[in-house]
DNA sequence: AACCTCTACGGACACGTGTCCGCGTCAAGT
DNA sequence: ACTTGACGCGGACACGTGTCCGTAGAGGTT
């Protein structure tokens, strides 16, 4: 008696003509309810509704995104998954996509699969391709190259400076600014940096807005930064900051305040002049980046710099957004957020 | 002259079909090429090839699932994205799926929306579903009916004790018999609870743990244990075990050594002490529970517990690729993690 | 020149879906 | 009883792909 068991043992619907079946209408009528199309009475939309809570029944969006309906998923390309900041990034993106009914396709971009990835995200017909991290400037412009040609839009995140890319970034250098100007009016005049390293700067890069947060304030940039990146034993940030700290306290004429490139190495740097017997903020200052949860937690807590992520992914997401559907622009995108001081206990007034 | 322009301006290539003609041959030939069928002279393979790697093509991955390959895609289910040993496990699981061909379909299980989330997995044929996190106990034991039911296989991380579910989790208990060893040889006989509270305990809970550790030291577990979990304005982790130490260090009769749920509650606790005037390890020790990276970037490090991150996604994939393909299994995989102590600071003799 | 082998061609079908359209059915209204 | 309208049925096609198969042309051998 095969109709005994049919109440216990339902056999898994794998197609809208299996479902049909079950439900005893034809295909065409339940695709007329799933895509919500006028013409039917009342009873039987509800009796397919009930059906599909039933079974819990999925037509299959392979089938569906090959009639030509949108695949709305996202591609989210990821430099790793390592520090707070990007996961932070990823996490709202998913967020604030998801709400707009958009999937997101994940992968990590490890350097030389970015094809791969690019390729997957294109096989996949991905509505838009967005990177968050900062990549091998030649790979990733290879990349957007790519996609540019297939006409898939694209966003980079936190990336500046690539050559006819989307990118959304946060000003480096405004942040650079604010700690300046929060450091000079607590009297500090000369400064030591953690991390950071001299060299060519662009636009919105720490060291163009130390220089001009300097000069607006008629102080030499040689003369009154000092940074000893010397020691290249950059095993991970904390360490690092506690032995350039251990070197600068060995110094007779150290600057009365300490630049950090983020909190991990500004936390270090910490602990590296507590350990020569030093105490923050009272014989120096020390400032991070990133405003990590980690921040709140040392003793002292830690001067940083937010990155705003919220207004960071929502301008991302509007970049996306707007971009759907539309044939592909031909100027890039650029738009730039500024981050905001964080005032905690690791600085005061220079003796 | 329409060729001369051929070259500059290449029309997007959405079907093999426009990728053979621009290639210039049969459609069928090339879908051969893309499937390694034999039969086929070297010369022709080198075009295709060539031309495949000029143009950046990729045939639609919907049409081919559609056909019958496999989706090669899991879906991971997070509960937030939010700590850094979930976050830890998702990139680590990534990372093993993508190693071996399968691409990680990423959602987040906001509470209400885990049906949508499984129906979207569903939908796009995924070939197992994983959950890593702790979730409303009824919502994803429906979850998982839902997934038997459709024949797809399921994992879940870090969730133990549910009905019919296969699980890799954490056994917290045995981090806590270690911790107590730890604590017991150091001379500590009495112990603080922080953020731990007592009640009824399954299997390998921390506290069934704390129970067998005790038990078999010939110690009584309510008579040496102290839980201060009344304070219930427990508004992010740090700041309660800061709270609870102050609590704590009001206490006359407190006792030397302190078990915190997480890093965060021990780390809050460390500082809540030190803001007390107590010294740790000298007056008191500590433990914290997950090995998060900031334990070895405090005054003093952290003594606390390893997830084991890697042996548990090892075992997690283990489980998820052993399944795929295969008819369900009848009985549901249990697996178990055993978590290791690491040595800090924080702990010390009892005084 | 006749024959054979190698290889590309192109028609056909299936996968699961959305949509169009003509047809049948049934109930209500006249 | 007849008309009419509402509504479900089922055939058909297209989407892009993989695969089968019969055919045809090119090139080599006898």
């Amino acid at each position: 008696m095969p109709p005994s068991n049919k109440a216990n043992v339902s056999p898994v619907l794998r197609s809208t003509a299996d479902f049909a079946r079950h439900v005893g209408l034809a295909r065409t009528t339940v695709s007329r309810v799933l895509n919500g199309q006028p013409g039917l009475k009342q009873k039987t939309i509800d009796r397919v509704q009930r059906a599909l809570s039933e079974t819990g029944f999925t037509p299959n969006a392979h089938a569906v995104h090959l009639k030509g309906k949108r695949t709305s998923t996202i591609g989210i390309c990821m430099e790793d998954l390592a520090t707070p900041p990007v996961v932070q990034k990823l996490a709202t993106l998913q967020r604030v996509m998801r709400a707009r009914g958009l999937s997101s396709l994940i992968e990590v971009f490890n350097p030389g699969s970015g094809r791969d990835v690019v390729r997957h995200f294109l096989s996949m017909r991905v509505e838009a391709v967005v990177f968050i991290g900062h990549f091998l400037r030649e790979e990733i412009e290879a990349r957007i190259a790519e996609l540019i040609a297939h006409g898939t839009p694209h966003l980079v995140i936190d990336h500046f400076g690539l050559k006819n890319a989307n990118t959304v970034s946060l000003d480096r250098g405004a942040g650079m600014e604010a700690v300046i100007e929060h450091l000079f009016d607590l009297g500090h005049r000369r400064f030591g940096l953690l991390g950071i390293s001299k060299g060519p700067a662009s636009k919105i890069d720490r060291l163009s807005g130390l220089h001009s947060a300097l000069r607006a304030r008629k102080l030499d940039f040689d003369a009154c930064t000092i940074s000893l990146d010397h020691l290249h034993e950059r095993q991970n940030d904390f360490e690092y900051g506690r032995k350039l700290a251990g070197s600068f306290a060995a110094q007779p004429d150290r600057p009365s305040a300490f630049v950090g490139l983020n909190d991990a190495i500004a936390i270090g740097a910490v602990r590296g002049f507590q350990d020569a017997g030093l105490k923050v903020p009272r014989d120096l200052s020390i400032t991070g980046f990133n405003n990590q949860e980690i921040c709140h937690m040392t003793s002292p807590t830690l001067t940083t710099v937010d990155q705003n992520i919220d207004t960071t992914i929502a301008a991302a997401a509007e970049v996306v957004l707007e971009q759907l559907g539309k044939p592909l622009r031909l100027k890039p995108i650029i738009k730039t957020i500024t981050p905001q001081l964080v005032l905690g206990e690791s600085t005061g007034p220079a003796r």
